[in-house]
DNA sequence: CGCGATCCGTACTGAACAGTACACTACAAA
DNA sequence: TTTGTAGTGTACTGTTCAGTACGGATCGCG
């Protein structure tokens, strides 16, 4: 027990619950989640404590900066993996396999609709001047990738322009929408419908 | 001053503040703009006081039901618009004119891009669950009298169920892109992309 | 004028919040 | 076996949260 007045003096309780180690990139997918399902305010570090099972003290050690930091880790590792799968395939691979790879990748990273994307969600509300730089930089960079792999793909600049911007801005809505209607097949049915319009 | 153990001893102070008197739908426009900028989560009692002027006692004079009241008084103000605005012309008017009016409404709704969709905003994070029944009615009633209003302007039901999706994903995807990018003209290109593509 | 009814401002409450402190455990290197 | 270090659980702190209580201001109506 607690003597008052005589904090951390309760060391005497039973034996502890097993203790279970992570490391950081283990807690970082597992916030990531966290704050995918919650939004950023959403998030409260007792909700992400009881999802991940990772203790105060864990999170506090992995992300010394708290809260902020844990998102600014999450955004970052969300990035790196689109640079990883969709980025830079599309800088520098085949321009039409890296596409057809773009929509398939996709589709299996928002799980057919049923996952949302944390950058569009961090975007639509006042999260977004937090993270403003982030959040740009993501979409910047994916409709830049997909304009200069049209481009090369043989479609003309304008148009290239016109085709990137709707089919990111596409699976967005996509996202919003099938959620919205809690209905997967409205996000299949729109990859579907803006990738029928790329080159091939 | 206030007594301790004496609530409400400490009617002693100064002149009062000038009262403002607010009539309920004005609160509501006040507080759906604080939603929309904050999110459900975001939006707290003492911003939502900051913001709109009205005091707490106000707020919970007009929302008895506190602050999930208040986001479900505003979710029924913008269907309510919608349904004015938007839903019953498309079920009722000559479908040409009440499609091409739908653009033009939709531009003047979301200020360009500048407003964010509520409703799109709220189905994102785990509001949803809260709201399921009106964030989902929303979104279905839109798509349903899109599409009959194509139909009725000679667009195959198929193709329609389509083109209404695209359509309505293709807004709320604008939404984030626009904001993600703080850029209004890619909400502006959006919505002139998608209105091409429908009958005139 | 008087007097409800309506509307508003603010002190208050208990719960939940982000964040800190620190005793502890497991494991690896010496 | 000892010692260092990374990782962990939990009690604690000060702040902010949603929500309540209630005195007083204002207005409509007699």
């Amino acid at each position: 027990m607690t003597i008052p007045g005589f904090p951390h003096s309760g060391y005497d309780r039973g034996p502890r619950m097993t203790r279970v180690v992570f490391e950081r990139a283990d807690a970082v997918a597992r916030v990531a989640e966290v704050f995918r399902e919650l939004g950023y305010e959403g998030a409260t570090l007792s909700r992400i404590t009881e999802r991940t099972g990772l203790g105060k003290g864990s999170l506090y050690h992995f992300f010394p900066g708290g809260k902020e930091a844990m998102a600014a880790a999450v955004l970052a590792d969300v990035d790196a993996w689109f640079v990883e799968n969709v980025f830079r395939p599309l800088e520098e691979d085949e321009p039409r396999t890296a596409i057809a790879w773009m929509w398939a990748a996709i589709d299996d990273y928002f799980r057919s609709g049923r996952r949302i994307c944390l950058v569009g969600s961090f975007a639509l509300d006042a999260t977004r001047d937090r993270f403003a730089g982030e959040i740009g930089g993501y979409f910047r960079r994916w409709i830049a990738a997909l304009v200069r792999a049209l481009i090369r793909a043989g479609v003309d600049a304008d148009a290239a322009g016109q085709q990137a911007e709707a089919a990111i801005g596409g699976i967005q809505g996509a996202l919003v929408l099938s959620r919205a209607l809690g209905d997967e097949a409205v996000f299949s049915r729109a990859l579907r419908r803006l990738a029928a319009g790329f080159p091939r």
